[in-house]
DNA sequence: CGTACGATCTGCT
DNA sequence: GCAGATCGTACGA
């Protein structure tokens, strides 16, 4: 079951954030589907927020994708070599995302070794958002896509995660903007499920 | 048009 | 622990 259009058109992106962690990722590529738990998330507050691409209502070719209503991808290239894979929250105009930092294999993971150059699973496999990109096969193609679609999309498992298994913490590499550094946005699961 | 720099990862020291 | 890889985007001239 594909999580519904509700879900990523909520008004609060940090709660959005941490309700992603525990649902699967699927990516369908070429007859082979990869999935991996989410495990790590940071939400990206739109144009108040000094670390986000849309700060001070910033509309490019590159950020306009945020703008678009939620339930959408957001990837876009980073130190000129990784596809970082977002999702897009809240309604039209409002340029709001989550960016997807780790995640837990679930389904496919023969194929995610290959585009990894791996032999075999080990913890260093997917703890990052370029490594599960890649992993996932996602490149720039799936920018704009929809959730709802047949390449990329989201879904619950029946268990959700623990509040008390859920840590807390300032987002990763983002020195850069300042106070809004130290905001508590980044999601991550403790133990394993 | 030129340039500075990143929501990172890897391999080498 | 640190530098190098590598290029699209953003912004100022």
């Amino acid at each position: 079951m594909k999580l519904p259009i509700d879900f990523y058109l909520r008004q609060d992106v940090v709660q959005v954030a941490q309700d992603l962690l525990g649902k699967v990722l699927y990516t369908h590529i070429h007859g082979k589907t990869c999935a991996g738990i989410i495990t790590e998330t940071e939400a990206y507050a739109g144009i108040t927020d000094k670390a986000s691409h849309a700060y001070g209502n910033r509309r490019t070719t590159r950020t306009e994708t945020m703008y678009q209503q939620g339930g959408i991808s957001y990837v876009y290239l980073c130190y000129g070599m990784h596809h970082l894979f977002n999702i897009v929250t809240n309604q039209q105009d409002i340029p709001h995302a989550v960016l997807i930092r780790a995640i837990q294999p679930y389904a496919g993971l023969d194929t995610m070794l290959q585009r990894r150059n791996a032999k075999q699973y080990h913890h260093q496999l997917l703890n990052g958002p370029g490594k599960l990109s890649m992993a996932m096969g996602i490149n720039q193609t799936f920018n704009a896509q929809s959730l709802q679609g047949n390449q990329v999309w989201l879904e619950s498992k029946s268990i959700d995660v623990p509040e008390e298994c859920i840590e807390i913490t300032p987002r990763i590499g983002v020195d850069y903007a300042k106070e809004d550094a130290l905001l508590p946005y980044r999601f991550v699961v403790k133990a394993k499920l």
